[in-house]
RNA sequence: GUGGUUGUAGCUCAGUUGGUUAGAGCACCAGAUUGUGAUUCUGGGGGUCGUGGGUUCGAGACCCAUCUUCCACCCCA
């Protein structure tokens, strides 16, 4: 056996005791509130067949996919005919399944599976890890957790409206004050390729302008050009990109705009249903100002989503002013069941990146302390008999839901007092000889290093009133 | 997938045109202190310099390959 040092593969993490515990605290608030939606979870396997996974996130989605090699001599039933056709040819082979790309596809894939004992509309969210052979870098990872909450059997556009009223929830609940829920509409952006005269081009038109951040108006033009689309087009789409005014006048002057298109149509109609539900929802997204200034929700024209199977709504999350990706994203898709041979089932849904969330709360310092503690209490005990004594008082404070622990020897003090230092305890009893005497204990507040003696009662109830 | 970048002690990093036994701070362990952590003082352990080849009398340093890190594209949570 040689001796290597071992490793993870690249773009995976470890998660130590402390980085759980604060990833946990994200967790519960987004799976609350989602509860609170009327949503229930759902979990399906890490791998699927790669049938199931291929040809749903383009072509670009599909090399990214992680792809398990088939078990026992995978090529035994290859020819080097086989091997000279190419890769593309030989996965088919050789690998029959694969890591899940997301939890949306896999969700299709069980309604369409489930769908007579599933009572429609299904609300489901679901919280787990997926892969994706991507080039890490910040905020990308090959192994990362989301959490989805999708409806499906719907097209009502009270779902739209109460996902944005979720994502504003869950943000607000986790102390962000400043981030944009970005809505547009794959029917806006058709009806908008329709009214500069390049119908049916909206997907070329969307890449492009979904950079004009990153680029500029210049780089878009040329990227546009590059994409063949017309120079009198690009002219025609320029003004859309410096609109102004509110949500309610952009509304207005799109609808100008896309006015004689029917995708625009459909797009401006959902949109405008949305506002309404949020408004009489009294949303928070629409009422809450950024210090900015601005509304948390933001119909953002430019906004596109590469996923192909989106259909109407689409959404984005970004916190700002801070250097992070979106953390969120999501859109109605119309026909992601059809795939698997259920047409007319309607779908939205969104997605939490909790990974890129833990790091923005990191920056900007936003987890409460209580999501950081692990044990209130530690026992510290000097011999034999003071561990014997403390046992009973050890299994009171337990009774009565404080957390806590005895140091399971007599080691030295200090050693026992470094335990509960590094372990962020912000209790330390003292168990001894003349506490057994007593029948008093010494509880030592270890922020301010004050020690009081106390009966084991006062203190539970003294402890219990902090928690 | 394309172009760059990084790797030296547990962590953050020094290490000169290639030249004796590879350093610092922090962390860790022990003692000063036999009933008190985060401060102080003293001492100590810990590295086949990411890995594998090559050039050289001699490589942590130079060359090649490979893995890894971070960044920009592509795309995306």
């Amino acid at each position: 056996m040689s001796k290597e040092k071992p490793s993870i593969p690249k773009g995976t993490r470890d998660f130590g005791p402390a980085v759980v515990v604060k990833r946990n605290y994200i967790f519960s608030i987004i799976r609350s509130t989602f509860q609170k939606f009327g949503y229930l979870p759902l979990e399906t396997p890490a791998m699927e067949q790669l049938s199931v996974l291929t040809g749903k996130y383009g072509d670009e989605g599909d090399q990214l996919i992680f792809k398990i090699l088939n078990s026992g001599d995978y090529l035994g039933k290859t020819t080097p005919a086989d091997i000279e056709q190419g890769s593309k040819h030989l996965i088919r082979k050789i690998s029959e399944k694969a890591l899940r790309y997301d939890l949306t596809v896999p969700f299709a894939r069980f309604v369409v599976m489930n769908r007579n004992e599933i009572t429609f509309p299904f609300k489901r969210y679901q919280i787990q890890p997926v892969w994706r052979a991507d080039r890490p870098q910040k905020g990308r990872y090959r192994e990362f957790y989301q959490c989805d909450a999708d409806v499906v059997g719907t097209n009502s556009l009270l779902c739209e409206a109460e996902i944005v009223q979720m994502i504003d929830e869950v943000l607000t609940t986790l102390g962000l004050t400043d981030f944009t829920i970005k809505i547009n509409h794959r029917g806006v952006l058709a009806g908008i390729a329709e009214a500069i005269g390049e119908k049916g081009r909206e997907g070329d038109i969307c890449v492009a302008i979904d950079k004009l951040d990153k680029i500029g108006k210049e780089g878009v033009r040329k990227e546009l050009l590059e994409r063949g689309i017309s120079e009198d087009a690009v002219s025609k789409l320029e003004p859309l990109y410096t609109l102004e005014g509110n949500n309610q006048e952009l509304l207005q002057q799109l609808q100008t705009i896309l006015g004689n298109t029917e995708e625009g149509q459909r797009g401006l109609k959902d949109l405008n249903d949305v506002w309404s539900y949020l408004d009489n929802l009294s949303s928070n997204a629409l009422t809450t100002a950024n210090p900015s200034g601005n509304p948390r929700l933001q119909l953002d024209v430019t906004l596109a989503r590469g996923l192909s199977y989106y259909t109407g709504c689409i959404f984005e999350v970004k916190v700002n002013n801070v250097s992070m990706g979106s953390i969120s994203g999501g859109g109605r898709y119309d026909n992601l069941t059809g795939m698997f041979g259920l047409p007319g089932v309607s779908g939205v849904g969104f997605s939490f990146g909790v990974d890129r969330i833990y790091d923005v709360l990191e920056e900007l310092d936003l987890f409460p302390v209580s999501a950081q503690l692990s044990t209130k209490v530690l026992i510290v005990q000097f011999d034999k008999e003071s561990e014997l004594y403390a046992l009973p008082l050890l299994q009171k404070l337990r009774d009565a839901g404080i957390s806590s622990e005895l140091y399971p020897e007599a080691a030295k003090l200090k050693k026992q007092m470094g335990y509960a230092d590094q372990k962020n305890i912000p209790f330390v009893l003292l168990v001894g000889s003349e506490e057994m005497e007593s029948g008093k204990v010494k509880l030592r507040d270890m922020q301010t290093g004050e020690q009081d003696e106390l009966y084991i009662d006062d203190i539970i109830a003294q402890l219990k009133d902090i928690a």
